[in-house]
DNA sequence: CTGTTAGCGCCTTCAT
DNA sequence: ATGAAGGCGCTAACAG
């Protein structure tokens, strides 16, 4: 029936006219015990309702059964995917999981850090705050010199030397500007004002500037009868909108509107109907699937990354570095696809 | 410059010339220490680069300051709002969160439960992974032995008596019945032949029979003209389409069409869809919103619940829990609203 | 304000 | 195959 208060080894111990020790091996390296008294052993566990202390067993050996999650936006569908498969793999490997949201919040990312810290985690897949180059948040120092593995999944930490999964940020960029070469801005369709809207994140934002680093490769050569413009904000949808808003009022209707990432391109979409724009009057082209738009056939152009995928591979990654410290730190990408 | 080696407050304290304790206190009570003192032990803490184990201290203290969510789906978007409510406001009060997303299997809830036991859980939120009558988990005498705070959110164990945070069922099935009542079976429209198909999941699931008692309840008084179909399923998208494809076939269209949660309704647009049939031929409605469709100009009509406000709500119920554990277990009531 | 003592529950020696 | 002793890092409880 057992009692409220805390059943340890040491009640079963007694129950069972044993040691602590012995009922720890039982427990744990069953081998080492005669079955009989194993078998004795886990009844009385059983029955006492015995529950493992795992601050005591983390207390005293080295290695935790913690994986940390630091990530800025659980509401974001392409981070659940990761979150999801993460999840799944540590399980698995029967690792649990301590989850932080940090909300876009710097000071909660460093507070979740010694969180992680303090409880000894295994590992940590990192998704931090910011990717620009001038973040770079104080709990670095700690976490290096502590000897925690590090996976960095999507966006990285500028020059933090740890593991990374990202996606081929580049090659996304390119492949949509090929794919408006063909569906936009063809030469016939020319007219001496053809502006490509690009809707992206924070202005230093790696992911953002190596995005739009493939689109302009890719345009470059265009450049006399094109041109691109920029509008910077957040990864959030209502910003895009108010921007896209305001773009549409000064400038009217671009050729072709990029939007760099899921929340963005919803928010371009959102300020076109706002302002009673057909979708035939404009090309709107996005990274990250728009889910179930097909069930209404829409077709909304964009560079799907396997959000799965990634975070297995983050976490496959962190087994790796669990394993051996000494392992050089790699950085794995994953490529998307043009689904249109 | 800080080592690989633990800094323990031992370290500390030689490095300050003082004892354990005063560093200890120093450290979490700092008002039980001349200022002075204080001082300079935060400033060794931080130069030896010390970080607290939380294991000692949970293992000396009884108090933990962890919250486990349990959930079976962390890719539903209506899950993953909650648990943005509950990491969110768990912060608040200094609770780290362990999440366990069962992926529906039960034997994983179980071993969910075990972990929380061990890492010693203030309290665990719990949305199980089915609430059917006969789901009677092994773990709950485990849990009820121990004096974690449970709340069940959204989904119920039956007969658990854990306090609990669940959606206003039987409002929303009435609700969709009156719409349907004004919208789709008027008296004029009436052709001797009005089918509603209600699309559910399990046949068992206490949600699904309250939503679908609700529908009942309201059109019961129209028996002799209209005629109810249930197709029981589970709460996925895939099952919905097959099932809802296969319906179409044998019965044709029915006059309506009420998806028992979101990707049920998505499922049922898309065999719709896939059938051919214009969205117009029948009148499709569900509960759970569908995001971001008013972007396109669709409209499908649904009762809205508020995710975020739920898991806010539970997490509250939790903090009562944990500080009063004779607190009487208490069921919250979350009623959405009919969105057009 | 600071120190001594003791112990949380478990597991790693080293015996037997 | 089992046991005895000790300690992981931290903090109550009681001194002083």
């Amino acid at each position: 029936m057992s009692v409220s208060r805390k059943v340890t080894i040491a009640d079963i111990a007694r129950h069972v006219g044993m040691t602590n020790i012995t009922v720890s091996r039982a427990l744990n390296k069953p081998e080492m015990v005669r079955p009989a008294t194993r078998e004795r052993i886990e009844q009385a566990a059983l029955a006492l309702g015995y529950v493992p202390n795992a601050f005591a067993r983390g207390l005293k050996r080295s290695d935790s059964r913690l994986i940390g999650v630091v990530t800025a936006s659980l509401d974001n569908p392409f981070y659940a995917e990761m979150i999801k498969a993460i999840s799944r793999h540590a399980k698995q490997h029967d690792y649990a999981i301590m989850l932080f949201d940090t909300d876009g919040d710097a000071h909660l990312e460093s507070m979740a850090i010694d969180s992680l810290l303090s409880y000894q985690a295994a590992g940590i897949i990192l998704s931090p705050v910011s990717d620009e180059p001038d973040y770079r948040p104080d709990y670095l120092t700690r976490l290096r010199a502590s000897d925690i593995a590090v996976v960095q999944l999507d966006r990285t930490l500028y020059d933090s030397g740890f593991s990374a999964v990202v996606l081929d940020n580049l090659w996304a960029g390119e492949r949509v500007a090929r794919y408006l070469l063909t569906h936009a801005f063809t030469p016939e369709r020319h007219t001496g004002d053809d502006r490509l809207l690009v809707v992206a994140g924070p202005e230093h934002s790696r992911i953002s500037q190596e995005r739009l680093q493939g689109v302009r490769d890719v345009l470059s050569a265009q450049a006399d009868h094109l041109t691109i413009d920029v509008l910077w904000g957040d990864y959030t949808l209502a910003p895009a909108v108010t921007q896209v808003r305001d773009y549409l009022k000064r400038h009217g209707v671009p050729r072709a509107i990029f939007g760099l990432n899921q929340l963005i391109t919803l928010g371009s979409l959102k300020a076109l109907q706002e302002a009673g724009i057909a979708r035939e009057q404009t090309r709107v082209i996005g990274i990250d699937r728009l889910p179930y738009l097909d069930i209404f056939d829409i077709t909304v152009p964009c560079v799907v990354h396997d959000g799965y995928r990634a975070g297995a591979q983050a976490l496959e990654q962190l087994l790796i570095q669990m394993r051996d410290p000494q392992a050089e730190p790699n950085t794995l990408t994953v490529r998307g696809e043009l689904v249109t």
